[in-house]
This record gives C-alpha cells, sequence and structure tokens, in this order.
DNA sequence: GCCGTTTTCGGCCCGACTGTTTTCAGTCG
C-alpha cells in the first residue's frame, strides 16, 4: 500500500471540516490543519519515516496523538476518527462550507433544523421560505445565497503567479493615481512568490482623505464587491479574481504590509513568541502594553523581536524562525545574480528564434553564456533532432562562438530519457555535446518504483549532467509523476549530478521543497527557463522566485558561475 | 490536539466587515 503525505494531511484536513460542523472544540481543529501543513511541505514522506520507526512527535505540530493517527493511516490506509466522523455527520455537508456566507456553525444549523445536507435540499430549502424561519438567517443572507446558488459553485480556483502578477501589478498601478495614496504594494502568496496564488491581497499607506477605497470599488475590471469597508475591501474582478485591499495610515505600513504577506503559519509562530515577552503585534503595530514600539517597516517589527529580516519568500513557519534568532538565514539569491540560462529551445527543434537570435537576446540580458538545449528524436512532436541535425547544430554553434562577442553559446540538447532509461543520443554523439540536460516526456503513469529506477539507471551514463523538469508536473493540468525524489537527490549528490529549477510558468518544477531538499543534500541546482522563444528568457524571475523559496543561495545555483567555473562542474563527470 | 524562559494545565494571533444584533455571532483572511 502507497500512503502519500497528500494522503494523510488530506485526511486531517477532512477530520478539520467534519469536526467543525460538529462544532469541535476550535484548537483542536486547527490542531489537524497545522498537521496537514507540516505534511504538505515536510521533506520526507511519512511512510518512510514509520518503516523506519522514527520518532513523529520530533515534528512541529505533530504529537502522541497525531503520530498515532499518521501511523495507523501508513499501516491500514484508513483513519478510524476519520471513518467514524463520516458515519456521524454525512460528508455531503462539507459541499455546504463552499458557499459564501455559509460556515460551519450555519451548514450545523441547516442540518439540526431543517436536515438540509446539500446543495440541491438548500436550493429547495430557500424556494419553499424555510430557511426564514431560521434565526439569523435575514433578507440579505438569504439573497447572497441565492446569488450563490444561481451561480455554477464556481471552486475558488488558484491562478499561476506567471498570470496573477501582472494582473496585481496593474490594479496597484491604476490605485497609486488615487487621490492621498503615499504608498501601496502587493502582499499575501503573490508576495511570497508562491508558484500559484487564490486571490490579489493589496495594501496602501494613505492620508486620511484618500479617495483610494471609492477606485477601488469602480475599477475598470470590476465585477462585483463582495465588502467595503472604510480600511477593508473586497472586490471580484471580470475575470473572477478575487482582490482584497488594506488601507492604513503611513506609519502603519510596514506591519500591515506584514500582516498580509502571511503566511497565516508565519505570522501566528511570530504572535506567540512575541506574547511570550509580553508583546503584542497586529496590523497596526507592535506593542508593549499601550505603547507601540515598532509598525512603519517589517525590518522594524522584526528587530522588536530581535531577529533579523526574513525575507517574504521564507515566511512559511518552516523553520525560518529558527534560523532567524540563529542567525542562519540563508542569503538568498537574486536575479541580478544569473549569468546564463542551460535550457532554452530554438527554431532547429519546437522553438520560435532561430540560434542568432537567442543568442543576441541572451546578450542583451548581459548574459555570459547560452545553451542551446533542443529536443531530440524521440520527441517527435517537437520536432526533435535525429543525431545528424544534432550534429549540423553543433557546427552552426561553432561558426557563431565564432563571431559572437561577449556571450558562449554552448552545445547541449534536452535528451530523452527512454523507457528502459536509455538516453535518445549515442554517445559518441553526448561526447561531442558541452554537456546534456535529460528529461522524461512521456511514459509518466508507470509506478514510483519503475520511474525512480528508469531515471536512476539513465543517471548512469556518464554524460548525463542536468536532469531538467524532475517531477513533470503542469500546475492546475497534470499532477507529478510519482518518483521517489530521496532517491533521486542521494543518487545526484553521489554522481554529481545537478537538479534544474524550471522556470516555465506551469512547471516550476523542482518545487520549493524539494529545492531545498536538494540543497541540504549538496546537490546543485539550475535555474533555468526552457524557453521556447527570446521572451521566455524572462521567465528567469519566476525560477528565482520559487529557489528563494526554496532557500537557494548564489552558491547552490550552478548559473551565477563564471564560464570557467561553470564548465568545470558540468563537466566533473567526464 | 499541541505545547512549555511563569506552565504537564490552561492557554492557544488578531482584527475587519456584515447582518440583524440592541451588544454580538458568524465568516473571512
Amino acid at each position: 500500500m502507497n500512503v502519500t503525505n497528500r494522503d494523510i494531511a488530506a485526511a486531517f484536513n477532512e477530520i478539520a471540516e467534519l469536526l467543525d460542523i460538529e462544532g469541535a472544540n476550535p484548537f483542536r481543529i486547527r490542531a489537524y490543519r497545522n498537521a496537514a501543513r507540516t505534511l504538505l511541505s515536510y521533506p520526507k514522506e511519512m511512510q518512510s519515516l514509520v518503516d523506519e520507526g522514527f520518532d513523529l512527535t520530533s515534528l512541529k505540530t505533530i504529537g502522541k496523538d497525531l503520530a498515532q493517527k499518521i501511523t495507523e493511516m501508513v499501516r491500514s490506509g484508513e483513519m478510524k476518527l476519520l471513518n467514524d466522523l463520516k458515519h456521524r455527520i454525512d460528508p455531503e455537508l462539507e459541499e455546504l462550507l463552499k458557499i459564501p456566507g455559509i460556515g460551519p456553525k450555519r451548514v450545523h444549523l441547516l442540518y439540526e433544523l431543517l436536515r438540509v445536507k446539500s446543495i440541491q435540499a438548500l436550493k429547495k430549502a430557500l424556494e419553499n421560505g424555510s430557511l426564514e424561519r431560521i434565526a439569523g438567517f435575514g433578507a440579505k443572507l438569504l439573497q447572497t445565497l441565492r446569488t450563490a446558488l444561481g451561480k455554477k459553485t464556481a471552486e475558488r480556483k488558484r491562478y499561476r503567479l506567471y498570470d496573477i502578477l501582472p494582473i496585481a501589478q496593474q490594479i496597484t498601478d491604476q490605485l497609486s493615481q488615487a487621490k492621498g495614496v503615499i504608498r501601496i504594494e502587493i502582499a499575501g502568496s503573490i508576495r511570497r512568490r508562491r508558484d500559484t496564488a487564490k486571490d490579489i491581497d493589496l495594501v496602501a499607506a494613505c492620508e486620511d482623505e484618500s479617495d483610494i477605497m471609492g477606485r477601488f470599488t469602480s475599477l475598470p475590471d470590476l465585477h462585483s464587491v463582495v465588502m467595503h469597508g472604510p480600511t477593508r475591501s473586497s472586490i471580484i474582478l471580470k475575470n473572477g479574481m478575487h482582490v482584497d485591499l488594506r488601507v492604513v495610515s503611513e506609519n502603519e505600513f510596514g506591519t500591515a504590509l506584514h500582516h498580509l504577506t502571511g503566511s497565516k503559519a508565519h505570522n501566528i509562530e511570530l504572535r506567540k513568541i512575541a506574547s511570550k515577552r509580553g508583546i503584542k503585534i497586529n496590523e497596526y503595530g507592535v506593542f508593549i502594553g499601550e505603547q507601540k514600539i515598532a509598525s512603519n517597516s517589517e525590518t522594524a517589527l522584526y528587530k522588536a523581536l530581535s531577529m533579523p529580516y526574513i525575507a517574504p519568500e521564507l515566511r512559511e513557519n518552516q523553520g525560518e524562525i529558527e534560523a532567524a534568532f540563529n542567525n542562519t538565514l540563508p542569503y538568498l539569491i537574486q536575479s541580478s545574480q544569473i549569468r546564463g540560462d542551460l535550457h532554452v529551445h530554438t527554431a532547429y527543434s519546437d522553438g520560435m528564434n532561430t540560434l542568432e537570435e537567442m543568442a543576441t537576446a541572451a546578450q542583451a540580458k548581459g548574459y555570459e553564456y547560452l545553451a542551446i538545449t533542443d529536443h531530440t528524436r524521440h520527441l517527435h512532436i517537437a520536432h526533435g533532432l535525429d543525431e545528424n541535425r544534432v550534429l549540423e547544430q553543433l557546427e552552426q554553434i561553432d561558426r557563431l562562438n565564432g563571431s559572437l562577442e561577449g556571450i558562449r553559446l554552448l552545445k547541449s540538447a534536452e535528451v530523452d530519457i527512454l523507457s528502459d532509461g536509455t538516453l535518445d543520443l549515442s554517445d559518441t554523439v553526448l561526447k561531442q555535446l558541452d554537456f546534456a540536460v535529460c528529461a522524461v516526456h512521456y511514459r509518466f503513469n508507470i509506478s514510483k518504483k519503475e520511474q525512480t529506477y528508469r531515471i536512476l539507471k539513465a543517471m548512469e551514463n556518464p554524460y548525463f549532467t542536468i536532469l531538467a523538469h524532475p517531477t513533470g508536473r503542469l500546475l492546475g493540468l497534470r499532477e507529478p509523476y510519482e518518483l521517489d525524489m530521496e532517491a533521486i537527490i542521494k543518487e545526484c549528490a553521489h554522481r554529481g549530478i545537478i537538479l534544474e529549477l524550471n522556470s516555465q510558468p506551469d512547471r516550476l518544477d523542482l518545487n520549493d521543497t524539494h529545492c531545498r531538499m536538494a540543497k541540504e543534500a549538496g546537490v546543485k541546482i539550475a535555474v533555468s527557463t526552457d524557453a521556447h522563444s527570446t521572451h521566455d528568457l524572462e521567465l528567469m524571475e519566476m525560477g528565482i522566485g520559487q529557489a528563494r523559496r526554496g532557500w537557494l543561495e548564489k552558491k547552490d545555483v550552478i548559473n551565477t558561475r563564471s564560464l570557467p567555473a561553470l564548465m568545470k562542474i558540468l563537466r566533473q563527470r567526464r
């Protein structure tokens, strides 16, 4: 039986929902949600920890009881508490929680008083007037429900960072024109550079007579206003995105920005630490009693707790707070430290631009090198190159390198890892490349064991240099294929193989957790764009955001190196 | 249900907005 951390986290989250409906102790409910979060970002599978006899209670948010439940699920695939809850409470009720305006208390009421337990039944109750009899269900709430139920049950989706960031920036620009706006910034998960975001969070510092809220609730792309207060408003755009705006005074901007940036887990942890010292933190400031000791900057907030500044990308309560106290925070990589791109395509395979155009564009970015990595023959759909075409391209690169100034084209290819673990180019051709970027492009649906074996087998080839988009995920489109990432990372460390962080907006693969695992194992990372056009070279920003979330520093990323230092790393296996 | 620089019991981050409330509960972030 294969029980993943995601399965266990899903079970904990479902327990939390059901307990919530049942009206259980909110802190008990929170414990399940916290544990679910811990599991989702934990680098090792609980299954292997249980097999090793590891003490699960040493994990944060996991105590004796939850450790026992994790073990139970790993061993049997089930959790008795969840089964019991499902028996007691109809799991259909969870659907009702998704309706705006309906929380656990109202679900409970609906069921107890009217036996309403499904969206269908709620619609009926709304039509036949029985909802009006429930205390607290006034005209406005009924209208809210009618509107919500009239629409197709719109699941709040997550948007790719790449899609939502420019919209957030555009709104920020529009609002900065409003009267009395001193500063306005994007906060929330976009500021933390998560790969996807559910909504846009904005925070503004304004003078008293500002008209920013009026502007916000009448933006050109507005669909509807969800909530409209003096300091906080919430809207939905025509494209369905939710946007929240918080307004504070100028000297409260730092703590407000911090509050709205989150993550929630980071804020809670920080506030707990503060309260132990008799300090209170909220969005308006850091206080000892009535006295405000900080508020105008995030740096001041951290300083008030005797901590160094923690970058937004790290604020996930994943050890950054301890690291801050120990002065062991990473010096996160910055875009300006990138000296080249190690994964780009040209019109030889499925790219839009010629070799020359790609080279010129990279040069304009100030890069010192650019690796040409067109697809190989097996990937027909992308016009993969056969060996003769590869050799032809290598000659072309040699010629170009003769004339280019200031930038060097590196000879490479995105070589298919075939299903038997061999590579799609012969060693005689591989030998003529500067290095090889290897990747899985088909047969995703095989067992974890087979997929892991396939890649480990391919790594035996001495010309295997970089493993590209290691898990094959496409955000919102395709789940990562089953892979024993611990085993892959271990092998990379052993063989000096590099892992790619692919910057394509729907890949961002390695993810943040895997980046951190790689770093801790001493495995180096290549942050690459996988560009299919000159324009795509700009995607490097996406990869850097993810790298920072993965605690990566300049020294962990090989394309921060000078060309000679880079070549030394790329050729170390030969 | 977790956790410990007052503690193994008694806390648990903190506040805005809405609706229907005459003082606050529910929902949301």
